[in-house]
DNA sequence: GCCGTTTTCGGCCCGACTGTTTTCAGTCG
């Protein structure tokens, strides 16, 4: 079992446990202890055959979970949770995922009225037989009934570059109205989150009733959830749920800083603020006196919040309670790559195989973007869909870069290729035409499905080659679209840091991958990142600062990413 | 169930909003 098994197995087992009404408490050590095991870039196995290390190291791992953490590396399966599913039908979990259910409601109606499915649940709404339950009314059966839409449709977060699109319009929206001093989206949106739940946006103004009418007048707007003084939550049509909260100027920052949380990021800061004998609330930073009295100490804005509980201001990208008040503690929070670093795109596609734009067409646009330098890289033979270049016609794309470079002083073009690794293994291209190249780009196309032990070994065996560079797209995931390989991307990682090999982050949003957890175990590694569009169009290298911002979630600094470095710099990487 | 620069017991972040209630529980973030 992987570390994402382990932390499904933790999370399924705290579902099972909030319908037993179990102690909460008891509830949110499976929940934190599942998202540190699925936070972690080190397989939890390999810590436990470690003699001289413990499982119970790890923060929010106790002896209990430690013990059942073991039960499941060595059986791949968990006693605790079988009795449980035996009492409780999985199909039950499915009732939590109904906005406005939580797991109380759920119980009822599952002890009262026999409800196992979001079928039988919307039966027993339609026959208006929820109402007639203790606790219940018309409205929440009204409530439980929209909810199920959603519950079906909804089933996946919002990539954040859709997001963005959206917080585009809402944000040109919002500026019609008069009286607005700031604004700011907070939430994951904020911290950059590769998938987004909903939208938070902050505003500061006076007349809260104009500020929310006008949200109430955004386009897509399908249903008002709920609006109180501060607070405004509305539904789009596509599913999406946007909340508005409403501050006064003193309060913005602490606001901002309460809803960029994340959850876990503000639990540490209101624990450390406890410490010192202060309160942190989305009003502000208070002093608790002996009496009781609560004293204002700052809340205008971010930096005051943190400067009062005597913490850095943290870049949003990092509050993840990982390891960022480690960080703090020792003064070293890492000075994230931003996009005026990068000087080079290292991955890209013509019209020489899938692209839509031609070689020369491709380089116009990376010095329109005064990128230093950049590599062409379509793909090779086996990528047929994409009509894959052969020998011949890869060695005929060289020689036009060659004759090209005399046009050009001002950036360096390497001649490249992404060299498909073959189903059998192996590259698609032989050495010695991997030996003329630049720049070569190792990756899995076909094949994706094989089982962990073949796939990982494929990709083992490509940077075995001392003509591959980098791996491109190392784990193959799609955002909500396709699961990663099986690939033991420790063991890649490790590899690559052992052959002096990269690992790329591709930028596409589709993509992010390496994800954030897996930059920062190559980084532990020593394994310089490789930020790339993979761009297919003069336009695709513009998702770029979707790469950055993964790469800064994953604790990146310049020194991290190996295209920031200058031409000259870089170019010795290529020695070989 | 986890954790400890007061602690191996007794805490564990905190407030807004809704619906069903006559003072609050449940849900959400």
């Amino acid at each position: 079992m992987n570390n994402r098994d382990i932390a499904a197995v933790f999370e399924q087992l705290a579902d099972l446990l909030e319908f037993q009404d179990a102690n909460p408490f008891r509830i949110r050590s499976y929940r934190n202890g599942a998202r540190k095991i699925a936070d972690l870039s080190e397989p939890l196995a390999s810590i436990a055959a470690d003699p001289d290390r413990k499982l119970t190291d790890i923060d929010g791992i106790g002896k209990t979970l430690a013990e059942k953490t073991a039960e499941l590396l060595a059986t791949g399966k968990l006693k605790a949770l079988e009795e449980l599913q035996s009492e409780l039908p999985a199909s039950l979990l499915a009732l939590l995922r109904v906005p406005g259910l939580g797991p109380k409601k759920a119980a009822v109606l599952h002890k009262e009225l026999g409800i196992e499915s979001l079928d039988q649940l919307r039966e027993a709404c339609q026959a208006q037989r929820v109402r007639e339950l203790k606790g219940f009314g018309a409205k929440t059966e009204e409530t439980i009934l929209k909810g199920l839409a959603i519950a079906e449709q909804a089933e996946s977060r919002t990539r954040w570059a859709d997001a963005d699109a959206v917080v585009q319009q809402l944000l040109d929206h919002m500026r019609q109205v008069d009286g607005i001093a700031q604004m700011e989206m907070a939430g994951s949106y904020r911290r950059g989150c590769e998938t987004i739940g909903d939208l938070d946006l902050l505003v500061e103004a006076e007349d809260h009733a104009s500020v929310m009418d006008h949200f109430g007048k955004l386009p897509g707007v399908a249903d008002v959830i709920a609006r109180g003084d501060t607070k405004m939550s509305v539904r789009m049509d596509s599913g999406l749920q946007i909340d508005l909260r409403v501050v006064p100027r003193e309060s913005f920052g602490a606001a901002l800083q309460y809803f960029t949380g994340s959850k876990d990021h503000n639990v540490a800061v209101r624990g450390l603020a406890k410490q010192r004998g202060l309160k942190v609330n989305e009003w502000g930073v208070f002093r608790v006196e002996e009496d009781g009295e609560e004293t204002y100490l700052a809340g205008a804005d971010e930096q005051a919040v943190y400067d009062a509980l005597d913490l850095p201001l943290f870049s949003p990208k990092l509050r993840e309670a990982r390891e960022e008040f480690d960080w703090a503690g020792q003064g070293e929070l890492p000075q994230l790559v931003e996009f005026s670093d990068i000087r080079a795109d290292l991955h890209m596609h013509t019209t020489a195989t899938d692209g839509k734009a031609s070689l020369e067409e491709m380089i116009e646009a990376a010095r329109s973007r005064d990128l230093e330098y950049i590599a062409i890289t379509d793909h090779s033979q086996r990528v047929s869909m994409a009509n894959g270049l052969d020998p011949d016609r890869l060695r005929a794309q060289w020689a036009a870069i060659d004759r090209l470079r005399d046009e050009w002083d001002d950036i360096v073009v390497l001649k490249g290729i992404e060299c498909d690794i073959l189903e059998k293994g192996g590259m698609d291209l032989p050495d010695d035409v991997l030996a003329e190249a630049d720049w070569v780009i190792a990756s899995v196309h076909y094949g994706q499905n094989q089982p962990s032990e073949q796939i990982t070994e494929r990709i083992l065996g490509a940077l075995e080659n001392p003509h591959v560079d980098i791996i491109a797209h190392p784990t193959g995931r799609l955002i909500n679209r396709r699961e990663p390989y099986a690939v033991d991307i420790e063991q890649v990682i490790a590899a690559a840091a052992q052959h002096g090999k990269m690992l790329e982050l591709n930028a596409n949003p589709a993509r992010l991958d390496l994800s954030d957890i897996h930059c920062a175990a190559a980084k532990r590694h020593g394994v310089p990142i490789v930020i790339s569009t993979d761009a297919h169009s003069t336009s695709g290298f513009d998702v770029m600062r979707h790469g950055i911002q993964q790469a800064q979630r994953g604790g990146l600094t310049p020194a991290d990413v190996a295209n920031t470095l200058p031409w000259k710099k870089f170019s010795k990487l290529l020695s070989r």
